[in-house]
DNA sequence: TCTTATTAGTTACTAATTGTAAGTAATTAT
DNA sequence: ATAATTACTTACAATTAGTAACTAATAAGA
């Protein structure tokens, strides 16, 4: 019973977007080109699921890979035209955010 | 090692809000108060999972239930003031879809 | 030579979340 | 008595996420 009346687009645009991590390491991406160590110690994501993230952000054109073959190797990431798109959108989930949420306090003991 | 220099209330936000469905139900509430019913035949969701996704928005004060004692009982749920200060987020979050995302063509027996 | 360090992952395994399908309560219609 | 309607639950299987240890390639240090 699923007349769905969704564009396929915005339909699947949102999976991908509304995986976990997604939006937070275009987030990274945002200020310039990070490594994968870099990403990894910026939000409390695993290795085993940056590495299929970015596998993802990859061959969905919103993310590059450059390789740069030193001694050890490094290899930097960094948003395409497509991932740049999203900064705006970025920027106001942010605010909203910022304006919005509110933490659950720690119970302190006094 | 995770020297989290990201605002807490934006990860919480993003943690929230990039469950699997939640942007898709709140967009389908931004024409208006929807029923159950009407939400699980909008969107390919399970009813277990809609269900436990209004919860969650209810208890974040994005989303509010109403109930009509009729026979058989009618619950209407609507967006609250913060969840409708995501408009403009999700209007321009389905325009970069419609914009770039691409979809696989179906492969037709000819 | 052997050990340690570094980067960017991968692997194996467990835990948590999702999907599927059937069931429930209350009441009216047939 | 049976079926229909709505808004969910429940039980269980399948998929995804989290954790921790491991790998390859190379260099520096003891």
């Amino acid at each position: 019973m699923d007349q769905s009346t969704l564009c396929p687009r915005f339909e699947k645009g949102m999976q991908l977007l509304s995986k976990r991590w997604t939006v937070l390491i275009i987030y990274q991406l945002l200020s310039g080109p990070k490594r994968f160590g870099t990403i990894e110690s910026s939000i409390p994501i695993s290795g085993r699921l940056l590495s299929e993230r970015l596998k993802d952000l990859e061959s969905e054109g919103i993310v590059n890979r450059h390789i740069y073959p030193e001694i050890p190797v490094r290899i930097e990431y960094s948003l395409t035209e497509k991932g740049f798109a999203l900064e705006p959108i970025i920027r106001d989930m942010e605010q909203w955010c910022k304006q919005w949420i509110e933490l659950e306090e720690e119970t302190t003991v006094r």
